[in-house]
DNA sequence: AGGCAACTGATTTTCGAAAATCTTCTGACC
DNA sequence: GGTCAGAAGATTTTCGAAAATCAGTTGCCT
């Protein structure tokens, strides 16, 4: 069972699924398990990573979890010292607008690209993946205590994301837009409850999401690529006025 | 002895020089060979690592070795193939020209904001790295088989690169300008030797540099960004061109 | 001749103990 | 009380053997 498919940097365990099936090895499934963990803010930002903790978290010996910390460094999700272990990457605002920033310059030329080499399947796959990520918002508005249907919504989100440049050829900026999404993961899924029980808000991100899908579809790169820029910063916005 | 300064992806075997004295783990001293034989060709593109081969070849008992290539596979440097092992990743034409536009995507805004943010220290260092790289390629222009003499022209020919971008605030442009760098580098350092005995060539390029110099010292943003840009496409096309 | 199962050898992955290193505590000295 | 050296305990990293898996070969049956 390859893992082409599962090594790109960044892939979210939604899309690891269709490998979970296959034979991943320990190390695999630490990286993925923690990594989730990181993203969701249950290990916390500057926590040491000490290895009978994980162990226990975990159920792993010490190998498989070094190789998943090896992974999770290199993705700077956690920072390795030597002789004194690992510890989650830290986080702070500027970090956040930083990798916002950088999330912008490459997902809106993966969205040009994606306008330029797009076909019907990819129009299809995004409306039918906005519809998606509609219909479960508006079926779980206002429910910010359900984790199961706050995963499915995130889940569609993700992929209505991923569909917009679906058509982008370029492997490189497509492995980096789910790099950075991970990143930026980080500021948004612990506020997720808080974000979700904001209906007005909630309604006005379907609204986004539709304004960029509608742009997009008319091959629009200009308007696609500023609301899509536009919607992550505001999303940024969000956050750092929450956190205060 | 913190690795802070030796992690960022895609850091230079010159660059981890001034760790070296400190007490790198057996596991990122492999990181680092490896990702050097790979980036200069030594370990072929698609050959297997068998770590028999690599326990001979560096050293290193299996999980250092297992753990530098967990890194390596994150850097997209290594492919692993769960229960068969890893293999270096493979190199094509397509994938130059993705890392060449994905890293031009990524210098140019790195330059950018370099050139907004930029003091005089970043000046002199641009023209001392300018200055030092030119008299480099100066005094050893046509000399193709002496080792020592490329290898300081190339790391001077980085600390220039690296020096345009000194002043970018965004660390994850500068660590992406890293990561991209090394995946270029795999296709231009097989080709050193040859480049560097086509003294015209070798000509042409320092003229680049000053005039992506001069460009970014008189903050002409616009003009050193195509600059850029356009030396970066022309190393492509001469590999193209070499390779057939 | 082709297909399949079992076996053998090669290779990878994991395990846990040993070695190495770091951190904290204790006792002696000023 | 403060400082320093040594000891003890905690933790990390490495090692190499065992367990797990894969790849190739052999033998049997149709």
């Amino acid at each position: 069972m390859g893992q082409a498919a599962g090594k790109a940097p960044g892939m979210t365990a939604e899309m690891a699924d269709e490998v979970e099936g296959g034979a991943a090895t320990l190390s695999e499934q630490a990286y993925r398990l923690m990594r989730r963990d990181i993203v969701d803010g249950l290990l916390a930002p500057n926590q040491p990573l000490r290895f009978e903790f994980l162990k226990d978290r975990y159920g792993f010996s010490f190998s498989p979890l070094r190789e998943a910390l090896a992974q999770l460094q290199s993705e700077r999700l956690v920072v390795a010292t030597a002789q004194r272990g690992y510890r989650v990457a830290d986080v702070s605002l500027d970090e956040m607008w930083d990798a916002i920033n950088t999330r912008v310059l490459i997902e809106t030329q993966a969205l040009r690209e994606a306008i330029v080499h797009g076909d019907d399947d990819w129009e299809g796959a995004i409306v039918s993946a906005y519809h998606a990520l509609s219909r479960s918002r508006a079926r779980h508005a206002g429910t910010a205590t359900d984790e199961a249907a706050m995963e499915e919504v995130e889940r569609r989100h993700r992929v209505f994301h991923r569909s917009l440049i679906g058509a982008c050829r370029s492997r490189w900026l497509l492995d980096l837009s789910a790099l950075l999404y991970t990143q930026t993961e980080r500021y948004r899924r612990p506020l997720l409850a808080k974000m979700r029980a904001d209906i007005s808000r909630d309604r006005e991100i379907d609204d986004h999401h539709k304004e960029i899908m509608d742009a997009t579809l008319i091959r629009d790169a200009a308007t696609a690529t500023d609301l899509l820029a536009a919607h992550l910063r505001r999303t940024g916005n969000y956050i750092e006025r929450i956190q205060g």
